[in-house]
DNA sequence: AAGTGGTCTAGACCACCAC
DNA sequence: TGGTGGTCTAGACCACTTC
């Protein structure tokens, strides 16, 4: 005569809170208004820190909060959309786009990049650093590889190092007709090096842009850029993507 | 005076795990075998179980490893693609994709759904839900909006209920001319229900995948589709995605 | 120096799965 | 019933920022 549990499955206490302060985020504080300490935060849900913790997680995964060691935890600002595939058919550097050069030289480019580029497992490659700002945010962490091959022109003495370098690669690669493209996204964990680059910390969640670029019937160059997840909404297509916020919970019928 | 401490900033431990066991999963293991419970695991490198803990959640995250509560730990298979950008100017199911009907009703949308549908905060539209299959894995769940105004000729005895529903919504759908389309990807954690779908815990990390089909001048309906982030990779553009993974750490130079 | 978030510990109990 | 991963606790110390 079992007594019937409509609630069997008792909902994790760092799920509840979750929502409770997601709730909480929406009618009681304004973008960049910082929140209590986590110590105090706790105390006042009755929780140990540590499941306090696991809610701010999730709530700074789906980006609604943003957290800095020394400093506190403040609401943020909603994801501002990155365009990842309007420069359809365009070498990177082309348009005046959101990209900063960086440097670049010349070295040997991990194995999957290598079997990407069909190039020999010792065949060294241009390496393009590049970095994306937003709204004076950085927002992205990008490396090109470019095959020799595909700049064979590129002259040492055009392109001593650095900054200028980087520019001499990316207009050599310009010479060629793109014949097209594409893309992959996947979620990573940021290396510590692009961690940096994107003031987070390292393994800070990132969605990582695979993208090939095609000429001469072969993948002339190839990007990794890694976008960090918890402030960027990646936009394809024909506009500037939608403003979609899955906050409030869709209730049932 | 100054020792010259290199190792100035100590890597924290779960860090240093998680690249020693992303090691071990390249050369010792293969694809579906079980690792050692988390408890052996902990003792074996000398750490508490919560640390363990945290360098396998990130190697989760990175696609490395699946875990099921009550079985165990394995070496996950390499993230499958998922063509996300190729029906390129085609309603959904037109083509014979991986699409399954689940069913339809007229609901209340979310009021972000209703901002972009251009309809009234009390007018109700068609909810549409399918699930996606590969290899016999749930890979992603899907809300189908359509107000009303897009399926002026559906009828409610053509579509009682469920599945049949579903099917006339879509059909009703495809006699519009698609004049574009445009996608959004962002990182989310999987409601309860899309959790249940796709087979994982409420939370689970999710790629959310916005798309808004125009038709008539006007956004004629819209798509949230939820995508597995920890097996998934989802591909734009013209072939089939790009098979790159970054495990090894790029040498510096 | 004080306060913040980040890491880590050594336990405990629970929900789930297979045998 | 035993073993797994998932949740939770109550502490401790560390790294970083700000004052």
């Amino acid at each position: 005569m079992g007594t019937t549990q409509l609630e069997s499955v008792p909902e994790p206490k760092y799920w509840h809170l979750k929502t409770v302060l997601s709730e909480a985020l929406d009618s009681e504080f304004s973008v960049g208004e910082i929140l209590p300490n986590e110590r105090d935060l706790a105390a006042r849900f009755g929780v140990a820190r540590a499941t306090l913790r696991q809610a701010l997680e999730q709530l700074e995964l789906e980006g609604r909060l943003q957290r800095r060691r020394g400093v506190g935890t403040t609401v943020a600002p909603p994801r501002v959309g990155v365009a990842v595939g309007t420069e359809q058919h365009a070498w990177p550097g082309t348009a005046t786009d959101a990209w900063q050069l960086a440097d670049s030289a010349l070295e040997l480019p991990p194995a999957a990049v290598a079997v990407a580029l069909e190039t020999g497992p010792e065949d060294t490659v241009h390496i393009v650093r590049r970095s994306r700002m937003t709204h004076g945010q950085p927002v992205a962490a990008e490396l090109l590889y470019v095959p020799q091959s595909s700049v064979p022109d590129l002259s040492a003495i055009d392109a001593p190092s650095g900054t200028a370098r980087a520019r001499a690669v990316l207009r050599e690669l310009q010479r060629l007709e793109l014949e097209g493209q594409d893309s992959a996204v996947e979620l990573g964990s940021a290396r510590a090096d692009d961690a940096k680059q994107l003031d987070r910390l390292p393994g800070a969640p990132v969605l990582v842009v695979t993208t090939r670029f095609f000429a001469g019937g072969r993948t002339a160059a190839l990007s990794v850029a890694t976008y960090r997840a918890d402030t960027c909404r990646l936009t394809f297509g024909d506009s500037g993507g939608v403003e979609i916020h899955q906050h409030p919970e869709r209730q049932a019928s």
